[in-house]
DNA sequence: ACGGGCGGGACTGCCCGTTGGT
DNA sequence: ACCAACGGGCAGTCCCGCCCGT
């Protein structure tokens, strides 16, 4: 769900929780209640006939404010509290693993965080991202850019003994995966599980390549 | 490059260039002229800084007839001549060939075609794709509504001989070799063959792909 | 619910049917048409979310046409295709009648015949006075206009033997009766009898104006 | 002349002119301020003619910010500064006064303030409400509002004993008397006493009622 | 008479920079 | 330091005018 809100916490940081740790909580409690009061309205009256405005209303804020926590409206449906623990994530995996079940193990378990911490919230996301194109965008940039991420993280940690070309490749295609399992999870009212369709949809995907493996290409 | 000005002309009817014909002609004569201005202006001030009525000055007509050929300033960077041929590049192809084949194949002339076009012309869009979010949000947009335009004209085409959901991440999965691919060769100043460099991108998927056959997801 | 769409037929000509008149008459049933969708589209998404462009489409005309036949999107709403017969009315009416009471007579009628014509499109009407300003403005200036022109066909017919600015006072407080009682009729869904309610509030009129009688103002 | 410009401070706090009073007039003078280069506009090139943004750009504030002070070009006309003080004016009046009565006197001090505040104003402004059919609507529109307003208040204050209907449909038709008096009194070029018009126009009403004393309708 | 193209003005919504008040 | 109000600027939509071709 990747946003661009940034911590601002430099990466070597000691961990003591610190008044900046303590500051951040606030700012994520109060986002969490700007993005719940957006979600009702956009439930009620749609994502585009909500003006920012009355989602600071809402809120008790006021619309400048609003975009002190959030950049662009966008951005309310966009961001998520837990999207910035894929180095976490990546750290927990075998060195020795080849990089395309890294990247999709890293995807899996960054999906099914979400998915579990509230399925009714990213179903309605999900929606979101179906009915109104500028969202759709806004998400597959969010993919896209975590691709690059997860390939120069890996390029790190791997100290270059991979391609680099292949690693972003490959994780921007399991993005397509994410994508359609969202998509396909979706329409079944979010009925399914969703990581089960996720990993149908990277089977697919498995099986697609498989059959461009000895053929020329045009 | 796909974006959303249809053509309305349904594609087997056999047409005498009716006035229908000329006039959509006309319009996409003066697509290209008001393209043509507003790429000179993105070149000298940047996008965010050039203002659709300083591109409707240069073009000569109003901010209002400029919103007539295209819906917003974004798609003047989109829009492409020859995007909509999907369909026919399609119909050439083998019915008894893989899907990932037909969508690499489909994808790669697609590609090549733009690409020999006007190579000068590609280049300043990819690296305005590279510069301004947006824009590359809306870019990777229309890859995934072509995927999933490729993926329902395939199923049609064979008959539902086919696996939708595979049809359609595989398809989408190329768009990330694409968008890798533009990306590499804008790095190196459109020296290198963009197809060259689109194969070695594809191939990288296959590869990757290879390593998850018989893995355990998680 | 006067509009301004002129006849173009000076009073004084002859009554002979002439292709005029069928031309008129074609005129009528295709604004009638017009009107017909565009009331369906206010039902159905209200008047400001509806478009001029919905409605030719609907309408199976062109935008351009539509303003052929109504000069505004208001008056689509205003106009009514029983308006312009005020001088009827007025001839029927004896020449020794008091003045107010032929104001009242005309209007009564006036409002009577739009009523017994369609109630159920008559309130829709009401509805859409009372929820958009603009159309409500727009009604209230052609009840006045109403009024002046009453007052001044008046003064012709009686020989100037009227006080001009008595007849036109009259008339347009008249007016407020029919406002209001259309405002009444319309909050009791149109369940009333609206003359009778018409009544009603011109009693009210006369039994207000009778506590001025002998008042000083201030 | 009301505008829907609110004020938004309850009428009874007792404030001792904090900020936001503060901030209130000065937004006044800012209002003041802008109507002034208007009307200098309108006198010299006409209402249809003189755009927003030549009032902006007169006043030396953006367009944008014009729209912050007046909602619409029009309410630039409709506007006035002693617009909101109906409710004054009503708690000076005895309570046991017949309701026409009151109505009248209301209206007639209203009217009155206007007049000697600025008469070369007012004239002005009439002249535009005589030719620009828009803005005569509006003026209307306003008139209409105030006397929902004027019976609604009369109801609070005398505790529902009063026929609601009968207040409004009285305030309205003292408005038709506003109408008619400022129309000749714009007619005499402002040579005459407005307010000594006003009083013939609601004599005239007070004469033509009597007529429809005894009198059936119809 | 109809359709279509174009221009232009009013107006709204998003977003940002600044200032002044707590 | 945070936040509210204020002002500015741009994208975009709608109404409605005019002209031209049919």
């Amino acid at each position: 769900m990747k946003s661009e809100m940034g911590t601002k916490t430099s990466p070597q940081e000691p961990q003591v929780a610190g008044p900046d740790d303590l500051r951040e909580r606030k700012r994520t409690r109060t986002r969490l209640m700007i993005q719940a009061e957006a979600f009702r309205l956009f439930a009620s009256k749609g994502y585009a006939d909500t003006t920012v405005e009355e989602i600071a209303d809402a809120a008790a804020i006021s619309a400048r404010t609003f975009f002190r926590y959030f950049p662009t409206k966008e951005d309310v449906v966009l961001w998520d509290e837990y999207d910035p623990l894929m180095p976490q994530l990546l750290d927990a995996r075998p060195l020795d693993e080849p990089p395309a079940a890294t990247a999709r193990a890293v995807m899996r378990e960054s999906l099914g965080g979400i998915y579990r911490r509230d399925p009714e919230q990213l179903l309605a996301r999900v929606r979101l991202f179906q009915s109104v194109p500028e969202l759709r965008a806004r998400f597959l940039g969010n993919l896209d850019r975590g691709g690059e991420m997860f390939a120069s993280l890996l390029v790190q940690r791997l100290d270059r003994h991979v391609d680099e070309l292949k690693a972003r490749v490959v994780a921007t295609a399991l993005g397509a995966a994410v994508t359609a399992a969202l998509d396909v999870w979706q329409r079944g009212d979010g009925k399914d599980d969703l990581l089960a369709v996720f990993d149908q949809a990277t089977d697919s995907l498995v099986d697609g390549f498989r059959e461009l493996e000895r053929t020329d290409p045009g």
